[in-house]
RNA sequence: GGGCGAUUGGCUCAGUGGUAGAGCGCCUCGUUCACACCGAGGAGGUCACUGGUUCGAACCCAGUAUCGCCCA
């Protein structure tokens, strides 16, 4: 586009860089999910902050509003095994000059059988070939919607700066304390093999059968109703409430599963629900996280029987000493839990420990947010990054500080802090950031192997900082050589990448120079803004918040902007998965960029807001309209004569304009200042309309001027014009936050440089010229050409019409005012002869109207009284 | 089950104690003079419901219903 191309050319939105901190507006952009397609939603959201920005630039800020690429993690992963037909197998050597199977795909998965195993280099070297077209997707879309952003500053998050920030950050956790190991139960995906943290759990309802299975119990069978029966082998306890009447007499005692004999104690936990089946629950290694809990806090042993590949473990376990379990279990080996259910159940019926048959439930299961199959749990060791959700004696203390980050932070609107509250108060644990994929930040760490070749995790080996970014499978460690990796008394690289959130987290400290550009750092940190949507505040704002409270003592920015979600017609959130085809580069293809954002600055932050064409079509009228009515009042020669002189504004309507426009200006100012784009807009298109519909029209004949016989305008004429001027000159600023490209087409017509730089506009110039006119003159002078106009609306003849002569009727109040205009109101309305009266009246009124007929070719606009 | 938000004319939304607002849509007209990507005029609402506070409630309080989102 052509301003697009102007802006960049100009630097319009450069950022300087010798501007002091107090100088500087700084933003911290959500960076886009390349792989992801774009939506209306990006639209939108970031549409509102691309009108904060240009706001605090015209206030003088220096706008440090750089641009991100979240190109991290799973969704890259699937998209370039589907696009290329390939997938990462680490135990691969890297091949050089690889050309993937496919270019380009049909969008379908591509069979796991059909891809083509390609090393883990070679797999993030795809990964980043495909990311490449995706970024240039998006800057497209941007540049086109017309973000100010300065592309200069940019960054992705698997970028080079972005891993050595990354990994910085999180070898000055480890330092700290704050990044731990453990060995502990994980939610995993067998789907994605992938471990999931607690933020990206989602619940869903699964459809299961309760079986009711018998247990053995010295005093006769004990029934407990599970969804899981293929767990039986890993079962570790029965729990059931210390209050339920029904199983006091068994706490204490032991009991012995069906089919596999284990013998397993009955115990007390008040997480036991009395109502739940038969209130006394199967607690195995690991069904669900209560069964976590449970064997946390009872201290019970652990029975694992489901591999990471969600299949029941090949080698039977020693708990199962009955030849009966044994050789049960040896069928189950390999299973999937699915088939190896089946063949559970079929065995409990053989033995007559099912009673009754399976009834249909439906039970709340933990899924990761992009998978379709319940999690499982797994025992693993993994890197976690303290939160404040484990009381453990190192972390205590940090949920507090951390919630009272959430209290120093102004969120807009404010209500969207209790979401933020309500996820760190109920946080259970701490933050996993390992994710055993490959295409991501490394864990920047290498473990000695010892004498006997076993690994040592006890005490990592850290890479120097200088040396980062790292790859601990590749790159060797200070004091080894490549050939002791994997051999006794050598080492071995830690295999696993961090979270996409480990990194994202991290995003001011990324896009600031946090180290690498310490003089930039200084100037945009702690940053003013982040906008974000609410969907990801327990996420990405949190884990931000995390990261500086840990590494800088401070809020990462003052102000957290959360936008509401796109709603379809239906008010149902809009979602690629809903086979919603708008797609936003057709979208400002179709009704120009003014108007889409014009759309999206209409609601408010925090509001959900519909789909709604009509109110693009809306913005584009009104973009049109800026250009109409600018072309109208730099008619009369403002552009040739250079800055609009206040003094000459001397009619009692135009300074009452300028009043109003005064107002309107400081209504605005305050509103965006309060993060209240959607009020600015209203009050300055409130107001542009009326300028439009009432004041141009009461002002045209006066603005046109009368010929004289010397041809020099009247005084009359002269204030109309340089009124015209100065209120052109302030709306256009008013409106370029929202409508870029027409407002800076009209400064283009008559002013130096761009709208955007221009300084926002005050009022105290316009109120000076105003002097001490009252604004609500523009009101009752606007009232009385509606009264004027109405009669020839109800007599069905054109505005045109003459009025010979009629008696004008206004509220009382308003009779003061509407003389003082009443030279403007009588031209506006085409009437020869008006006679004024105040009357205790709502709205004006005219009456006794005589209209001139039609006479063609008779007026003009000079021919009036 | 807990939390947050919403409920105002056909539609999308303003309106936090003082006689219901806007735009769109609709109806009736008009238009060579900035603008048909236009202009003017008009009709249209017991502000989800039930109680309460108040001289006075769309607005404050309590509860109910419906919808959306988040967390269990």
């Amino acid at each position: 586009m052509r301003w697009d191309a102007a802006w960049s050319s100009a630097g319009t939105y450069d950022f300087d860089r010798t501007a002091t901190r107090d100088q500087v507006y700084s933003i911290d952009t959500p960076p886009p999910t390349v792989s992801g397609s774009l939506h209306v939603g990006h639209v939108f959201s970031y549409t509102h902050t691309d009108v904060v920005a240009r706001f605090w630039r015209m206030r003088g800020r220096e706008v440090f509003y750089p641009m991100g690429w979240d190109d991290n993690g799973l969704p890259t992963e699937r998209r370039v095994q589907n696009y290329y037909g390939v997938r990462c197998e680490p135990s691969l050597p890297y091949t050089p000059d690889l050309e993937p199977p496919h270019e380009g795909g049909d969008g379908k998965s591509v069979r796991a059988a059909d891809q083509l195993p390609v090393s883990r280099r070679n797999f993030i070297e795809l990964c980043e070939r495909l990311t490449v077209e995706d970024e240039r997707q998006f800057e497209a879309l941007w540049r086109r919607l017309g973000l100010s952003v300065d592309w200069r500053h940019h960054y992705q998050t698997v970028g080079v700066a972005s891993r050595v920030v990354a990994q910085k950050a999180f070898l000055r956790n480890l330092a700290r304390g704050e990044a731990y190991q453990a060995q502990a139960p994980g939610l995993w995906d067998v789907t994605f093999q992938t471990a999931v943290a607690q933020a990206e759990l989602e619940a869903r309802e699964y459809p299961g059968h309760f079986h009711r299975v018998a247990f053995h119990g010295a005093q006769g069978p004990v029934h407990v109703e599970t969804t899981r029966p293929e767990l039986i082998p890993a079962v570790v306890a029965l729990i059931a409430h210390p209050d339920d009447e029904r199983y006091q007499h068994l706490f204490g005692t032991t009991v012995r599963a069906p089919l596999f004999d284990i013998e397993v104690p009955v115990l007390a936990h008040p997480a036991a629900e009395p109502d739940k089946g038969a209130g006394i629950a199967m607690c195995c290694t690991f069904g669900d996280l209560t069964d976590v809990q449970w064997w946390r806090e009872l201290q019970l042993s652990t029975h694992p029987v489901i591999s990471r590949d969600g299949r029941i473990l090949r080698e039977t376990p020693e708990w199962i000493a009955s030849e009966t379990g044994r050789h049960l279990f040896e069928e189950l080996a390999g299973k999937t839990t699915f088939s190896a259910r089946s063949a559970v159940v079929d065995a409990l019926r053989a033995s007559g420990d099912l009673d009754g048959e399976p009834t249909p439930t439906q039970r709340m299961a933990n899924f990761y947010e992009k998978g379709d199959k319940p999690l499982e749990i797994v025992t693993s060791r993994q890197w976690y990054i303290r939160n404040g959700g484990r009381a453990d004696g190192r972390g205590e203390g940090l949920r507090e500080e951390l919630l009272a980050r959430g209290e120093e932070l102004a969120f807009h609107p404010d209500f969207m802090r209790v979401r933020y509250e309500n996820w760190v108060g109920g946080l259970n644990g701490d933050w996993l950031i390992s994710r055993q994929r490959f295409f991501g930040v490394a864990i920047p760490l290498w473990y000695r192997v010892d004498a006997q070749g076993e690994v040592d995790h006890s005490s990592p080996l850290v890479p120097d900082e200088a040396t980062l970014p790292v790859d601990p499978t590749s790159d060797v460690p200070e004091g080894f050589t490549p050939d002791q990796r994997g051999v006794p008394g050598g080492f071995v690289g830690e295999a696993d990448v961090m979270d996409t959130w480990a990194t994202s987290s991290l995003s001011p400290q990324i896009a600031g120079g946090w180290e690498s550009d310490p003089d930039l750092f200084e100037r945009v940190f702690p940053m003013d803004l982040r906008p974000q949507g609410q969907d990801i505040i327990r996420t990405w704002l949190f884990s931000t918040v995390v990261r500086s409270h840990l590494e800088h003592g401070s809020l990462p920015w003052k102000h957290a902007a959360i936008s509401g979600w796109i709603l379809d017609p239906d008010r149902k959130k809009m979602s690629k998965s809903k086979g919603n085809v708008v797609t936003p580069m057709g979208l400002l293809e179709e009704h120009g960029s003014d108007a889409v954002r014009y759309w999206a600055a209409s609601a408010r932050l925090g509001t959900d807001a519909a789909f709604e064409v009509g109110q693009m079509k809306i913005g584009r009228r009104l973009a049109i309209k800026v250009l109409n009515a600018s072309k109208f009042a730099l008619g009369f020669g403002a552009a040739e004569a250079g800055d609009p002189d206040p003094s000459q504004v001397t009619e009692p309507l135009d300074r009452a304009m300028l009043a109003g426009l005064a107002d309107v200006t400081d209504k605005a100012t305050a509103a965006l200042e309060a993060y209240d784009h959607t009020r600015a807009l209203e009050v300055t298109e409130t107001f542009f309309w009326t300028f439009c519909d009432d004041y141009l029209e009461l002002v045209k004949d006066r603005a046109y001027g009368a010929q004289d016989a010397a041809g020099a305008p009247s005084a009359g004429t002269v204030s109309a014009r340089a009124a015209l001027a100065l209120a052109l000159d302030s709306l256009l600023r008013l409106l370029a936050p929202v409508l870029p490209f027409a407002t800076e087409e009209v400064w283009s017509w008559w002013r130096t440089g761009s709208v955007h730089r221009a300084p926002w506009p005050l009022a105290a110039p316009l109120r000076a010229a105003a002097g001490d006119a009252d604004p609500s003159t523009l009101l009752a002078a606007g009232r009385a050409l509606a009264a004027l106009r109405k009669v020839k609306s109800e007599a069905k003849v054109s505005m045109r019409t003459q009025i010979a002569r009629a008696e004008l009727a206004v509220p009382a109040s308003h009779l003061d005012l509407v003389r003082a205009a009443l030279e403007d109101v009588r031209a506006a309305g085409r009437a020869l002869d008006l006679s004024v009266v105040g009357e205790e009246i709502e709205v004006a009124v005219v009456r006794d109207a005589e209209l001139v007929p039609a006479e063609p070719r008779v007026d003009g606009p000079s021919s009036r009284a």
